[in-house]
RNA sequence: GUGCCUAUAGCACAGUGGUUAGUGCACCGGGUUGUGGUCCCGGCUACGAGGGUUCGAUUCCCUUUAGGCACCCCA
């Protein structure tokens, strides 16, 4: 939120109580929890690149944002993600609250996205039902780079229709993002059919893993008790091995599924998405249904450990499963964090948003006392401008000033508050001039309009600044000025 | 949750079983009156925490915490 890094203030404690022990002058901060981080200045450019990325986006396909709370009942997630999913078993943050209810941070928000459906009635609304969300989601998993356990995601999701052109027109969004943000990706793709046509290759599956039972691990022996699907993304090479010759699921799925997935596939040809058929893809929460996908960094695609920037999928049985009336429904979630990491490790850096373009130095309790009053006038001309309270001598400002870079430094002393004027610097040449304090905003605002009109021109890179300044100088107002 | 590696100032790195633990960047101040970018001078801040071995530990050992990597899994 703040443009520079501020040093926190110590806090102090409450009340010092004569019988409390002095407080140690060294005393180690706290530290960050464990998997927590804060977002600095450096990064938030990256971050603000992705969140306008995403909402110009959404807002081009006609999606509504959707705010959902962090905290939810624990059982919004647990029957829809999966008893045996692990991120039921053993990562969510889930405690009592004080009124005794059982309440979990949300893990993903999709689950919620679907109670808040059923809650609000939205069937009642034109259907499909196209929302998007962005917000921190918390898994207490082991950290690592690029997994955290307050982590941010955004995602989309439509509501309301079964149709197979939804599901590829998510990939195509959710691409499509990417590629507006400069970051190639590919995508990953598979469909693991309904419930029903699941469960007859799960059978298969698990009476194909019987003989070699012996020659699995212990993971892996419980998954095929727990959750056999999940066996096929293991990578103990054993298992994979064994992988190539196991029924696949594609050749289980019924008809309509198998119809849906080819309907998918073709309309990714048709948009020239990348995509990788991977029949070995599997995700980790149960609600999934149907086409299922995961999203890569083009180049080093699956087998890099975080390197998913995103996935989803159909849920069609979760809206059942949350009380609703059956549903069907299909979205994808993105991870913030790992989309900027790779944004920074592609060397994009995109500028601020918007950077101080004035300085205010200030001599003086007077000078500063009329600066307050200056500071509305260019906020109200929608000109940033920038300051050093703190900073006494007109020195130390112009240090600032030259680290921040803006194009005018405004020196206000005694004398020019006496006089009602103010110094206009340019920091290029370092002409000056003084000019009426009344003014100043206006004569500033043509000035770097004028500043960024030689900066579109291309071939004036150079040094244009200095020779065009008298061309500003004779204007009307800043003659004005020197009545 | 499992295994391995790491831990020195705000950041990037040196270094040592024993007097004041260095360097660069950053930060703060100064180089005489109210003028930046270069330069010069000065200052600030650290051995993650706890315990042990030892006459003595930042250095060796253990624990713990945090980070990294791999697994698990996922975003």
């Amino acid at each position: 939120m703040f443009p520079k890094k501020r040093p926190q203030p110590p806090k102090p404690p409450a009340e010092p109580k004569p019988g409390d022990p002095p407080i140690k002058k060294g005393k180690a901060p706290p530290e960050l929890l464990r998997g927590f981080r804060d977002i600095l200045a450096e990064e938030q450019p990256r971050w603000q690149l992705v969140r306008d990325t995403v909402r110009t986006m959404a807002e081009a396909y006609s999606f509504d944002r959707i705010d959902l709370p962090i905290l939810e009942r624990s059982e919004v997630f647990l029957r829809p993600l999966g008893k045996n999913t692990d991120v039921v078993e053993k990562e969510m943050y889930s405690f009592e609250d004080p009124g005794g209810d059982k309440v979990s941070l949300r893990p993903e928000a999709t689950a919620q996205v679907a109670r808040a459906y059923v809650n609000h009635g939205m069937l009642n609304l034109p259907q499909p039902v196209k929302v998007w969300y962005e917000g921190p989601m918390f898994r207490h998993d082991r950290p690592q780079a690029g997994r955290f356990r307050q982590f941010n995601q955004f995602g989309f999701e439509v509501i309301g229709v079964p149709e197979a052109i939804v599901d590829a027109q998510l990939i195509v969004i959710a691409t499509q993002i990417f590629k507006d943000l400069g970051l190639d990706v590919s995508v990953q793709i598979n469909s693991i059919g309904t419930v029903e046509s699941r469960q007859a290759y799960l059978t298969e599956l698990v009476n194909y893993f019987r003989p070699h039972r012996s020659k699995l691990s212990e993971d892996d022996k419980r998954r095929l008790q727990k959750n056999p699907l999940r066996i096929l993304d293991s990578k103990d090479p054993v298992v994979v091995e064994l992988l190539v010759g196991a029924p696949q699921i594609v050749d289980w799925l019924d008809e309509d599924a198998k119809n849906h997935f080819m309907k998918v596939i073709e309309f990714l040809d048709e948009m020239h998405v990348p995509y990788v058929l991977n029949p070995h893809l599997v995700r980790g929460l149960d609600y999934y249904t149907h086409t299922v996908f995961e999203i890569f960094l083009a180049g080093d695609e699956p087998e890099r450990a975080q390197s998913a920037l995103g996935g989803g999928g159909r849920y069609d049985g979760l809206l059942e499963m949350i009380g609703g009336r059956p549903t069907p429904a299909c979205g994808f979630a993105v991870g913030i964090e790992r989309v900027v990491k790779a944004l920074g490790e592609k060397g994009i850096h995109p500028p601020p948003r918007r950077r101080p373009q004035v300085f205010f130095a200030q001599l003086g309790d007077a000078a500063r006392r009329v600066g307050l009053k200056l500071f509305e006038e260019f906020r109200k001309a929608d000109i940033p401008v920038a300051e050093a309270f703190g900073k006494n001598a007109l020195k130390a400002q112009l240090e600032v000033a030259n680290k921040l870079a803006v194009p005018f430094t405004l020196i206000l002393g005694q004398k020019e508050v006496l006089d009602g004027t103010i110094i206009v610097r340019d920091m290029d040449s370092g002409a000056q001039e003084i000019v009426d304090g009344a003014k100043v905003v206006a004569l500033v605002k043509r000035k770097l309009a004028h500043a960024s009109d030689i900066l579109v021109t291309p071939a004036s890179a150079g040094a244009p600044a200095e020779a065009e300044v008298p061309e500003i100088d004779p204007d009307l107002d800043a003659q004005d000025a020197f009545r």
